[in-house]
DNA sequence: AGGTCTGTTCAGCT
DNA sequence: TAGCTGAACAGACC
């Protein structure tokens, strides 16, 4: 599930426990935490409090008061909880509690979340919804690739995953295997306009699957626009589906 | 019951 | 170098 707009409902969730001092952390899952030592980042965690909440693409991280900065990445199926697990605590992969009793955990039934003690995001690009119409131009537009392989590519451009991508083409009306050198500067303006709606919508709808085009996305789908099959094939390593009639 | 598919990232290869 | 491919994980679905 989780592309930006759930990035971005997790960070707002993580806003919720700021303010109070880290009691206990659950780091035992060394595939999910990172260092892979068992405790370092309760070692490290532990006696700070959480000021404030950060997010870029998908990638989210937590300023301690003077201390370590705590990373993490919600994989593909990940989400932040408040509430403790009763039934499936076997997938809260990271826990932190505090002193008035409360918590959270990074809840992933398939371990492809992360909890990364000061996290690196230098090779990570601008978020989707913020970069400038310039840049967007010279990052999404350079180099000679698929052009949804390119919004896929995080340090591109960060937040777009499978579903948004879909959904943004077919509203900018660009195929998704279109070259990237081949893209005019039109093409990229009117793309980086339908990508950043497509992102507020889903923000404020509450999610990717919103999107007018992915609640169609399948094989059975037709385009919203005018009704025809849609058509689908690997592109980017990744499922694609597009309206062969609107998009070019 | 077993095979196929999955919203992400990254290492490793060409 | 930039761009592919496949691996990592584990559940959902048919």
């Amino acid at each position: 599930m989780p592309e930006l707009p759930e990035a971005e409902r997790a960070r707002a969730t993580l806003e919720s426990v700021l303010g109070r001092r880290i009691t206990a952390v659950d780091d035992s899952d060394t595939y999910v935490c990172r260092p892979h030592q068992a405790g370092e980042i309760a070692a490290a965690l532990v006696g700070h409090e959480l000021v404030s909440a950060h997010r870029r693409g998908k990638f989210l991280w937590l300023q301690t008061d003077d201390g370590p900065t705590l990373g993490l990445h919600l994989g593909m199926a990940g989400a932040i909880a408040l509430e403790a697990a009763r039934d499936k605590p076997i997938w809260d992969r990271f826990t932190v509690e505090f002193e008035d009793g409360s918590r959270f955990a990074l809840r992933d039934r398939r371990r492809l979340a992360r909890a990364v003690l000061n996290p690196d995001f230098s090779h990570v690009g601008p978020d989707a919804a913020d970069v400038g119409r310039d840049e967007f131009r010279r990052r999404i537009g350079a180099g000679n690739t698929a052009l949804k392989a390119r919004l896929l590519d995080q340090g591109a451009i960060s937040g777009v995953g499978n579903l948004l991508a879909d959904q943004a083409l077919w509203q900018a009306r660009l195929a998704p295997q279109r070259t990237t050198s081949q893209l005019s500067a039109e093409d990229l303006d009117r793309l980086r306009r339908e990508l950043r709606a497509a992102v507020r919508s889903a923000i404020r709808r509450g999610g990717v699957h919103t999107g007018s085009f992915v609640e169609v996305r399948d094989r059975e789908g037709a385009c919203p626009r005018c009704a025809r099959g849609l058509a689908r094939a690997t592109v980017g390593g990744r499922t694609t589906y597009w309206c062969p009639a609107c998009q070019e």
